[in-house]
Order: C-alpha cells, then structure tokens, then sequence
DNA sequence: GCCAACGTTGGC
DNA sequence: GCCAACGTTGGC
C-alpha cells in the first residue's frame, strides 16, 4: 500500500466536505506532475489531505477506492502523448480527521520533512508519500 | 525548438 | 497584498 498527499483549499473543498460525501471524487488536478502521481493511485492506498490557505496543515486520511479514471466532466477518451489518460481522477472516502492537524510550519521544523515535495515544490498538489514519512506523520498526527 | 511574456498557485 | 516558483502560451 502506498500513500499519498493531497492538497485542497478548503473553501473550496474541505475534509469535511469529504466526511459528507462518503465517497469522494477527486477533480480538478490540473498539473502534469500532479496528474502523474494521480494516475499511480491505487485501490486501498492512503491519502492525506492537506489545507492550503489559512490552515497550512495535514488535517486527515483517506482512502482511494479507485484506480485513476477519466474525469467524466471532460472528453472520457483524451489521451497524453503517452497514451495515459489526460484528466485523470479517483475516488476515495474520508478515514479520519487527524487529533493533532500537522501544520506546514511543524514539518519545516522537522528535519525528517526536508526532501518532502510538499515543502520543496509549493505548487504541487498531488504527490507521493514514502513509507518512512507516513510512519512519521501518522505517529504526530496521532 | 527556443525563450520571453504571462498566468497561477500558494506561502509569507 | 506581494512575490517566488514554475507551468503554459505564443512569436519567431
């Protein structure tokens, strides 16, 4: 199983949101990168969500009930260049909320967070989690 | 195919 | 509100 990070900003889309949707759709990746780390999702990894905006914190877990799909809203059979869908999305359902939200500033305090995408390239919304750091951020969110 | 201009994201 | 980072667009 393989875990994963994901921005929102939650006046647009917030963990609650998910909790209430029970299962949730995750649109609107726009970024090439990102797209790439999406379509690696698979069925039963786990998510962390992450605020943007005033909040700057993991603020829950979630977990992907979905292999990356084509995005209905969009043209269903666009192709990149590679032949791999080009507005990927998964579904997923809300775990839990974190007892302790780990806020960006705690992760930039804490060398083990140094070469994690979320603080060295502020842009990218969807990215990977290695093992050794889920371990970690599961143990301060606790 | 290169690169300058421009737009967007997200932290500060 | 500003700005750095970085992606995208369009002229050449």
């Amino acid at each position: 199983m393989a875990a994963f990070l994901f921005k929102t900003e939650p006046s647009e889309y917030s963990f609650a949101d998910l909790q209430r949707a029970v299962k949730g759709r995750w649109d609107g990746v726009s970024n090439a990168t990102a797209h790439i780390h999406l379509r690696a999702v698979k069925p039963g990894d786990l998510i962390y969500i992450y605020h943007t905006g005033q909040e700057r914190a993991i603020v829950g877990t979630a977990r992907a009930l979905s292999d990356a799909y084509a995005d209905p809203a969009h043209d269903t059979g666009a192709r990149t260049a590679k032949g791999e869908i080009k507005f990927p999305v998964i579904d997923l359902k809300a775990l839990a909320a974190c007892k302790k939200p780990l806020t960006l500033t705690g992760m930039k305090a804490d060398p083990r967070f140094a070469d994690f995408a979320l603080l060295r390239l502020s842009r990218l919304s969807v990215m990977p989690v290695p093992a050794a750091l889920a371990a970690v951020i599961d143990g301060l969110t606790r």
